[in-house]
DNA sequence: ACCTGAACACCGTTCAAGT
DNA sequence: ACCTGAACACCGTTCAAGT
């Protein structure tokens, strides 16, 4: 099982492979389906192994806005370590052990933060959606990709000319759209920092939004 | 590219294979090569074409909070016609002029509720990543094995009595869990009816969230 | 400009055979 | 109980060769 962590971390979900493992541990590939039935079983106890890592709060101590922010700060941080994470969980809902003793603290959390039955359900599942798909804008591939097109661009100075024609032209068809665009190129930011600051914002939104519901000051409509 | 779609559609993103379209298009799966380089490729131009199909809505008439709202379902539904969207997405930063028509809408709703500069980008954000990892939970292979255990255990009585005994002890290690788990079932909801209201309550709870950070009122600490 | 066929280097998985 | 080797049915991709 660290083997095979230690191959996903290191190649990513597609550079697993049955055979790669095989050699990693120095045994014929077929010998791991005498242990783990087949890849799809493989991904899903890597999955609830690494979900074990992860600090809970402690919830009565601290309350449960702290508490909750912090559970979505520490799934965000695993997301991170772990990039095929995400993509595991939600491909093959990897409910185990390691999962269970995160999802009973939510609870806990936001159980104390007033949140009861099926209420209790969404708010627990909401703040969750979201970093999972934050987790996914941010995935090593997407940031990589980013990279990768800036460096082309450089290298290929004469397809540069090209490409800028490009989003002028779609600046007239869109003009939020570029204008955001170019003060994100004036702030200088870097992808990284870009990322974090829209989890931030949007940690402190979910949680907001909680609370208005708790105090029952939904603006509706 | 139609033909990919349907492909995409029909069999997901793994039942999509260059030899699978070339034979559906009735030339040789090399042939594709030449039209869209690699399938990397394919699968972006095939998310982009398919951004389309989003009406927007007409944020001056209708506001934006019921915009934005508009705007979640929509690209929730997307997300559920063509599963495959989000994972390529996620993976790949497709970002052509489908997507980029949509992000100039979603710009406006925000912009009109309020939001400037860097809080436009993260207010514009935050609604998004929440669809996304929502759209994920419900994508097709989660509720498919979802079913699909339950079946197993319908099918396999013996191995029933193993998975009860299983529950049980994690119902004693982790009570809130189990609570929760138990009376969903007594609600008698499906999977599908669940993840509707968690997206309903979500998209709520973001909304309110949104609203309360524009009236300066954020709960903060 | 557009398509083909053969070929390469990979996959996951099964299964009979070994110890 | 645990492992091996050969084999099967797939992949994406390249490339010389055709029209």
């Amino acid at each position: 099982m660290r083997a095979a962590i230690e191959l996903l971390d290191a190649e990513g979900i597609d550079g697993l492979s049955m055979r790669k493992l095989g050699q990693k541990l120095g045994s014929a590939a077929t010998a791991m389906y005498w242990h783990v039935g087949n890849k799809e079983n493989l991904l899903i106890l890597a999955s609830d192994e690494v979900w074990s890592e992860i600090t809970l709060p402690d919830v009565p101590a601290v309350g449960w806005r702290p508490a909750a922010r912090e559970l979505m700060y520490a799934v965000r941080g695993l997301c991170d370590r772990h990039r095929w994470l995400v993509r595991v969980i939600t491909t093959y809902y990897a409910a185990g052990e390691g999962m269970a003793r995160f999802q009973e603290c939510a609870y806990e959390t936001f159980d104390a933060a007033g949140f009861r039955d099926a209420d209790l359900d969404w708010a627990v599942s909401t703040p969750f959606m979201f970093v999972t798909g934050m987790a996914f804008m941010s995935g090593s591939e997407v940031a990589g990709i980013k990279e990768r097109a800036d460096q082309e661009s450089a290298e290929q100075p004469e397809k540069e000319a090209e490409a800028i024609a490009q989003i002028n032209a779609l600046a007239a068809k869109y003009p939020r759209l570029s204008a955001s665009m170019e003060a994100q190129a004036q702030r200088g930011q870097g992808f990284a920092e870009q990322v974090d600051e829209v989890f931030a914002f949007g940690v402190e939104t979910i949680l907001d939004g909680l609370a208005a519901r708790l105090a029952g000051r939904s603006d509706a409509v």
